[in-house]
DNA sequence: GTCTATATGACGATAGAC
DNA sequence: GTCTATCGTCATATAGAC
């Protein structure tokens, strides 16, 4: 079984999602892009486009997450670490011109009131990124319960910063999120 | 000339637009669920979709703004009223069946590198959302750079949390942001 | 596993009557 | 201002040869 044309799929896949959302992409111009033929696009994926997405939104969910685990492992101290995921991120979007960093956002919102399959997998892939960072916070002596609201809170905060920062074709509001989550995580705060 | 189908246009437009972006949503769609005639749509709209859309775009920034700034008003210092503004959107969220509150985030997305039109109304509509909280936090006695980063903050964080509670089908992730919004507004920092 | 050809329907947009 | 009919293009999906 020849998985290279596969894994072409999935890649261009992948990438034209993160750009143009589920509906603004199409099945001719991922097969154009990709190289791939037509008639394998079926045979990998029997349920057509649906299931390619969710392949790709999966393949999309780790590697965000092996990668914020790979900055995370970096340094010990979690708001220092944090702070180094921000930073590469921020060097990821500049360098896709304003296109790139939120790669599930799109195909979430798009999805989520029309497909449980994808609403599902970008769930779980979601779930993965937000218990990476709550480990490391957890590890570093924030107590569960509020290593799990950050966690969230940051991951929730890169997404709505991307998009802000798409729309602005700017790096501003990452930048802005990077300092304020800098300043949140050094709240050490009775309520919890 | 009639404005009443015109505005039932744009308000089934903003609708739909919100639950399933833009390539999601159909003319045939807007048409049908708005009752308003096929012809009536380009006499109103020329350019099509992408007009309509921006209508729509510019129409939901309006009352987000509108409904942001209302309830910013009721109370005094600004991590109370940031705090009833969450409050508001979780109960907005959650009536909605887990399908609304951040109604230009698909659209943000998916046009943000495909159509200069649809962008540029996205950012002005977030730039006064921003605006509004930024001047209440200014009013409450934030530095203008740090009330300006943390409004910045508080919108990405919004549209962020509605992306992972809509695809959880689950509340919490804005409710762990309401609390954390409520301890970052409460850091007096040096750091600025 | 891959290829081409094609089925079937939805899309955005337009023309011309009224 | 509204309506219907329709154009041309695109979409996803499938069938059958190789």
């Amino acid at each position: 079984m020849d998985n290279t044309t596969r894994q072409q799929l999935v890649e261009t896949t992948s990438r034209l999602l993160e750009a143009q959302g589920y509906h603004g992409t199409g099945l001719n111009q991922i097969i154009r892009e990709s190289g791939a033929p037509r008639g394998s696009l079926y045979y990998y994926f029997p349920d057509g486009k649906e299931e390619l997405a969710a392949a790709a939104v999966a393949e999309q969910g780790e590697r965000m997450r092996d990668f914020t685990v790979a900055v995370l492992s970096q340094v010990a101290d979690p708001a220092e670490a944090v702070d180094r995921v921000m930073a590469g991120m921020i060097e990821h979007f500049s360098a896709s011109h304003f296109c790139g960093g939120a790669p599930l956002a799109a195909v979430a919102l798009e999805t989520a009131a029309r497909s449980a399959r994808l609403r599902t997998t970008c769930a779980a892939a979601y779930n993965e990124l937000i218990a990476a960072f709550a480990a490391k916070l957890t590890a570093g002596g924030y107590p569960e319960i509020r290593a799990a609201r950050l966690a969230t809170v940051i991951v929730a905060g890169i997404e709505g910063a991307v998009i802000l920062s798409r729309t602005q074709q700017s790096v501003e509001p990452l930048t802005r999120l990077r300092e304020e989550l800098h300043i949140l995580l050094g709240c050490k705060v009775e309520r919890m």
